[in-house]
DNA sequence: TCTGGGGTCCTAGGACCC
DNA sequence: TCTGGGGTCCTAGGACCC
């Protein structure tokens, strides 16, 4: 018998980081904000109670909510990941089976422990992410990760659990009178366009899809939605992935803060993007082949000209240098360019075709890159990376990077970082 | 005035080969 | 009027998630 497995969420992240540094924040409704402050990304439960749905823009807002008190911040990444960080590593000392699954979502494997004892040790996994962290936390613990997920989202949901919910069986009866009562649309992996069409087939609830024929779903669907009727059933198809810490793809893109048809200013965010690019590639150790650039206009504005365009180069030769990614960007950005005027709303740059920076295959019609340029370049890098670490980024870019340019972001209600910066650092007064 | 960003996986269909 | 069939590889785009 296969043992468990665990999914911990925090409750409402980004809003309860925003609570951790200032307490008074509690009880009131406190919604954090995309880029450019365009739309509401994250809710405090009181926010959720006012009936604002996850991405309303905050020009929709409803003014019965700033009645009420309504906070807005700004999203503040640097904030949030280090909360996630201390999270993460409280969650490491009940289990070393630890997955990260996005910035507020672990997979814990609790393989071989005491299924009577888990309810209790997870009660107190919660109590101590709390003490330690000041972020809540809700668990939910099943056979499958989709069961886990439904078992998680049921300890949200009631406050008689206490934040905890274990399905120890996929077929007992209260696991199938809560499959039951679970429209289909809130099955973890089942969105939108697949909800309609399941509803035509008469499957509405989560126990229709779990007793659905599996072979008939992937023909009609997919695999994954296989996969999903399987683990709604009981049958783990979707397995622990501990391989897969590295990205296959890495973007960087941003909306400007205001549109612009200015070439170069189109440029200097392209510059950026690449060089953020290039960061990451290095911080997972791999090397890029190839690079897109990606231009758009307002796709809200149709009475505007539109504009979507890419271009996908293959690079000279795989790299993490800064310099000849930004290079390559540029080329890439100058290809695509039309002088026509178009106002444009965003840019990205996509780093493509990742390996690992150890494992270069040499390529037999390209002359390997001299020893002695390699080793400058990449302690030039770490110099860079080092630099941009310890003072912030943005301390060293490549070319001009104008303060208040049209493409910088807008944030107007961003909250201190508080504990990663020394001159953001929180004070406190003894009474 | 104002509408996010970064990922993964899968499938269909075209190109090409034998 | 007829104009194969099967395989692989690649890419674009769809769908979903947080």
């Amino acid at each position: 018998m296969k043992g468990l497995i665990a999914l911990v969420d925090c409750n409402n992240f980004y809003a309860s980081c925003e609570r951790v540094f200032r307490p008074w924040l509690h009880g009131l409704p406190l919604a954090v904000l995309s880029n450019n402050d365009g739309c509401v990304i994250a809710r405090s439960q009181e926010v959720k109670d006012l009936g604002i749905a996850m991405g309303t823009p905050m020009h929709h807002l409803p003014r019965e909510a700033f009645e009420r008190g309504l906070v807005l911040c700004s999203s503040n990444y640097e904030l949030y990941g280090d909360m996630s960080a201390r999270v993460m590593a409280t969650l490491r000392e009940f289990t070393p089976h630890l997955e990260p699954y996005s910035i507020d979502e672990s997979w814990l494997s609790f393989e071989g422990f005491d299924r009577a004892a888990l309810p209790d040790h997870c009660q107190k996994l919660c109590g101590v992410v709390y003490k330690w962290t000041g972020i809540p936390v809700s668990v939910g613990a099943a056979p499958t990760r989709t069961l886990a997920k439904l078992a998680n989202r049921h300890a949200k949901k009631h406050t008689a659990t206490q934040g905890v919910f274990v399905i120890e069986s996929a077929n007992s009866p209260d696991t199938l009178a809560l499959l039951e009562r679970t429209p289909v649309s809130e099955v973890w992996g089942i969105g939108g366009r697949v909800t309609t069409r399941l509803y035509e087939m008469g499957i509405h609830t989560a126990l229709d899809l779990a007793r659905a024929n599996p072979k008939w779903i992937r023909r009609r669907f997919s695999v994954v939605v296989e996969r999903t009727a399987r683990e709604l059933a009981g049958t783990r198809c979707i397995d622990m992935n501990d391989a897969h810490d590295s990205k296959q793809m890495i973007m960087t893109s941003r909306s400007f803060g205001q549109m612009t048809a200015d070439r170069h200013e189109v440029a200097e965010a392209v510059r950026a993007h690449a060089a953020r690019g290039a960061e990451k590639l290095r911080r997972q150790r791999s090397l890029a082949c190839a690079l897109r650039v990606t231009v758009r206009t307002n796709r809200h504005m149709l009475h505007l000209p539109q504009d979507h365009d890419s271009i996908t180069l293959a690079l000279p030769r795989p790299t993490d240098n800064t310099f000849e990614i930004v290079r390559a960007a540029q080329r890439a950005l100058q290809r695509l360019w039309k002088d026509r005027g178009i106002r444009y709303q965003k840019c990205g740059v996509q780093l493509m075709d990742l390996i690992e920076a150890t494992g270069q295959q040499l390529d037999v019609f390209q002359p390997p890159q001299p020893t002695a340029d390699r080793e400058k370049s990449e302690r030039l890098m770490s110099a860079l990376d080092q630099l941009n670490g310890q003072y912030g980024r943005g301390t060293v870019t490549v070319g001009v990077q104008r303060q208040n340019a049209a493409w910088q972001l807008r944030s107007n209600h961003r909250s201190k970082r508080w504990s990663t910066r020394w001159d953001e650092l929180p004070t406190v007064r003894l009474q």
